[in-house]
DNA sequence: TTGTACGCGTTATCAG
DNA sequence: CTGATAACGCGTACAA
């Protein structure tokens, strides 16, 4: 790879006006910079990021950490979709690393993306504390927002929804449309989303002077195949129910694959309720669509977060001053022969 | 954030002999090894990966491109979430960055993990095409292994599967069952794959010596949606079918979510086959398993390509020499007071 | 066993 | 307008 260095030689300048000439600022002689313009496509340089990035602590791009438990999963997937999209309209990358099995793992991902200079830091825990990632956040100059967790010390920092209160509606709702034995398939229970779930769905069946049966309440771990394992252990122990509630997306598919496979077909004899707002989500009856969560709205309020907290400015202007972008810029200019 | 010359200063040494305690190479007495480690707690030191990758050209880390087009969908998360696994696996972190809209910015997010100075590139192509890949491959020194297309002049560098083959079997096997009207949806036809899926459906029912109906051929886009609409316009149009066969899962999913609505149970009434090896697919019947297309062991075999062209040997062991490491067993060891 | 000095490729601060 | 030169934080021959 040809350095910054070797493209000065050829052009007969010095580094320090081939860096002007690449960062747009500082004055240079319109005839200086068509040389050292063609000297760049002539050596075919590239400038070496880790390198500008060490000097200028700067990377225009944003982190995001996730745990690969969660990677496969629509929800997942629909959130890391709009956060990409949102993140390519302000001009910078995603990047998105492993959070791994650990919140150890986690913090490490964490200091990865400190470590790249990355402008901020979008986080999405699954082993961290609400107290730990307080602390990371005073610690860290960054921005840091925390996805679906609510913080004590830095509530400007997180961006949640009220889970419980979904859980209670929809329950409500199927309650209202005269379901007496609702089944409820909950997420991993180390999982505080699945626990205010659950919860929403008690209090519901509780105020509405139904019982509480634990025989309806399967734990699930999130996938499609625990889906799969609640509908089948619910019908081999012939616990009536007219509804279920699976506790996401993925495990109502599961749910439903595995009740059509019995005969049962979805919504005629049993109402199937998931819980996720993603264009996955086929079987959240129509009039119960105010329980969604909303997650396009949530990932844009964080990356909206994000900005206001990159002490603003500097969001598309300086893209035209990339020297990546202006060095193709020219070369887009040049003829098109060798493409 | 304290350099390494703030820990050797703490530590009465050089630099130098702080980059050998935590690198592990050299010799260094037992002594200073302590005073070195006690220097780094006490100044709270991290390593500066930019510094670091800079210097020595190498990151311990592998990068994947893919478009975020493809990121809502579970067939791509189930690939990241079977990479990231991986990845995981042989103590490196996997680093997903986006590669947008045109082949250019496909170009530019593989520069940009190749001045990360990533170990391998992972490349999951939506524009780029098979030319210009295989000129990236020959101009590259990195490893860099190409999922899902067939590469002319660099096969070993591509993992792909027979989505013709796939098609034709599906189709088959649902002619085999004595359906004479199979309804099929396409995916986006700028993509190589919905071609070949729709070229092995057309070819089994020409085989058949049944007619190759356009009104049952409906394009999609990959998207739930799309299989929705496609189920909303063959009802519309009255095009009588007994069969569906998605181009991939989530449009069979939508799809589903429209037959259900129309009252048509599945698979009752219709016949309905999604593609993807993922678990999310509920639809494929279980006789046809074997058209299914082999995700994870294609992603798996990624691995494995890249592991070999890694220059081998340096895989795990290397794990415990990673400064960060060090420091963290050394941090580990310390009385638990703080947490 | 330890320290010195230079290189990695940029940016930024000064003089000129 | 342009060119030295010092950071940026770390690795590493080469000396000591």
């Amino acid at each position: 790879m040809s350095t910054m260095q070797d493209v000065a030689k050829k052009a007969g300048v010095s580094k320090a006006t081939v860096s002007r000439v690449l960062s747009g600022k500082g004055y240079v002689s319109e005839a200086t910079r068509q040389q050292v313009f063609a000297a760049i496509e002539a050596a075919g340089y590239r400038p070496n990021l880790l390198a500008r990035n060490l000097a200028t602590s700067k990377s225009q791009c944003i982190g995001m950490v996730v745990t690969n438990t969660l990677y496969s999963g629509s929800y997942f997937s629909e959130i890391l979709s709009q956060a990409a999209k949102k993140v390519e309209e302000i001009g910078r990358q995603l990047i998105l690393v492993d959070g791994k099995h650990s919140a150890q793992q986690e913090r490490e991902a964490i200091e990865f993306l400190l470590d790249l200079r990355c402008d901020a830091i979008i986080l999405y825990p699954r082993y961290l504390t609400i107290d730990e990632m307080d602390e990371i956040i005073e610690q860290t100059t960054q921005p840091i927002v925390v996805v679906n967790r609510r913080l004590r010390k830095h509530p400007s920092h997180a961006v949640f929804c009220d889970h419980k209160k979904s859980a209670y509606n929809a329950t409500l709702a199927l309650i209202e449309r005269g379901h007496r034995h609702i089944a409820f398939i909950t997420g991993s229970l180390d999982s505080p989303t699945a626990l205010e779930r659950l919860n929403g769905y008690k209090q519901a069946i509780g105020h509405a002077n139904l019982p509480v049966e634990p025989q309806r309440i399967i734990e699930g771990k999130w996938t499609p195949a625990c889906g799969v394992n609640a509908i089948t252990s619910l019908l081999e122990r012939r616990v009536p129910f007219s509804a279920v509630i699976a506790s996401n997306d993925d495990m109502a598919i599961g749910a439903l694959k595995q009740l059509t496979r019995a005969g049962i077909s979805v919504p005629q004899q049993v109402s199937l309720l998931g819980f996720d707002d993603i264009p996955v989500a086929p079987f959240l009856l129509p009039a119960l669509s105010s329980v969604k969560d909303p997650v396009t709205d949530m990932i844009h309020e964080v990356i909206n977060r994000l900005i206001s907290m990159l002490d603003g400015g500097n969001m598309l202007p300086q893209k035209a001053l990339i020297s990546g972008l202006v060095l193709r810029e020219s070369v887009a200019n040049a003829p098109d022969t060798e493409r």
